[in-house]
DNA sequence: AGTCCTTTACTGCGATGGTC
DNA sequence: GACCATCGCAGTAAAGGACT
């Protein structure tokens, strides 16, 4: 397979009116996304944030692109320290819309609160899962109010290297162009099922927690991941609960296309198109009933442990 | 059938951020 | 400052497919 870079520090390379300027790693630079540094280029990675596959579709590539979650920064003066950190632009945004479709009746944005990075407790172990958002809408007749809501755009790719090292030499160009930049790189691909095996932990154990709770889950994920979960569950036709009692809603995030391309990030909305309202219980379970009886599996060629080989 | 290449799955490592 | 949870990076094994 194949992916081109699509976002490079927030800006999207599809356009020709203005380059994108490379910049110096491991210094300094603010996210476009979010209250703080980019963490890539602290770390002396290539700033990327989102790929295109060759279909055209966006797979985020960076924790902090869809909705970012740290509650603090690094502090300008003094970098040893961390200070509290607020809500860009772009998040509120997100969780706006997100709040939108999963909330009924009348409330204002200042009825939406968040907690970011929110502790939920593991009784059994005595430990602690980190829910990316608790979001709660305090407006006096709000129907549905505690969510617990967990994002996941995109995820890694495979032979990363390779998109870091062209990204290296579209920078060390005389004169580096969009168009170099959003050449497609030959190999490296989306992995949608190690993004989707990290989730299932996080449906597991969060959602019972919230769930036994009281509360309603939400997954604000890519469409790519969407689509990719979708194909294990679609058979179990669950039932649309949208307009009465869910306990979980999976929310497609996608590239909002309405407006032509412009010099800057480009914009995200939630797709109307990948949005399930459900029970939490009935969904964990179809996830669990994957798959029947296949006796053929425990026949074919085996080897013994003094090395013969055996036929069953 | 053998070779080469691509895709998929898994894992160790390490950085980061948060908590106590 | 120690400890822990999370997650991205990168390497590699295994499986699958194309081609000779």
């Amino acid at each position: 397979m194949a992916v081109s870079v699509a976002e490079y520090l927030g800006q999207r390379t599809d356009i020709d009116d203005k380059n994108i300027n490379p910049v110096q790693l491991r210094s300094q630079i603010p996210c476009p996304f979010m209250d703080g540094n980019c963490s890539k280029v602290t770390k002396g990675l290539q700033p990327i944030c989102s790929v295109r596959k060759k279909t055209g579709t966006i797979w985020i590539v960076c924790e902090h692109r869809l909705c970012a979650t740290p509650k603090t920064k690094q502090d300008t003066t003094n970098p040893k320290k961390r200070v509290p950190a607020g809500l860009t632009e772009h998040q509120s945004s997100i969780l706006w819309e997100i709040a939108k479709t999963v909330y009924r009746g009348e409330f204002e944005k200042e009825h939406i609160v968040v907690n970011r990075e929110a502790p939920v407790p593991i009784e059994e172990t005595g430990g602690n899962y980190k829910a990316d958002y608790i979001m709660r809408n305090l407006a006096p007749a709000a129907k549905i109010d505690e969510i617990l809501l967990e994002m996941q755009g995109g995820g890694e790719t495979s032979e990363t290297k390779k998109i870091s090292d062209y990204v290296a030499s579209w920078a060390e160009l005389e004169a580096p162009t969009n168009e170099f930049l959003r050449q497609e790189i030959a190999k490296p691909n989306s992995i949608e099922t190690n993004a989707w095996r990290r989730q299932q932990e996080q449906f597991l154990v969060k959602g019972n927690i919230v769930n036994q709770t009281g509360g309603k889950i939400v997954f604000a994920i890519g469409e790519l991941i969407y689509d990719y979960l979708y194909r294990r569950i679609s058979r179990a036709n669950l039932r649309d609960l949208r307009e009465h009692n869910w306990t979980l809603c999976l929310l497609g995030i996608r590239e909002n296309k309405t407006e032509a391309p412009t010099f800057g990030p480009i914009p995200l909305e939630v797709d109307d198109k990948r949005i399930l309202f459900t029970n939490y219980s009935t969904f964990v379970r179809t996830l669990t009933d994957q798959g029947g009886p296949e006796p053929a599996i425990f026949l074919g060629e085996f080897l013994s442990l003094d090395g013969e080989k055996v036929n069953i």
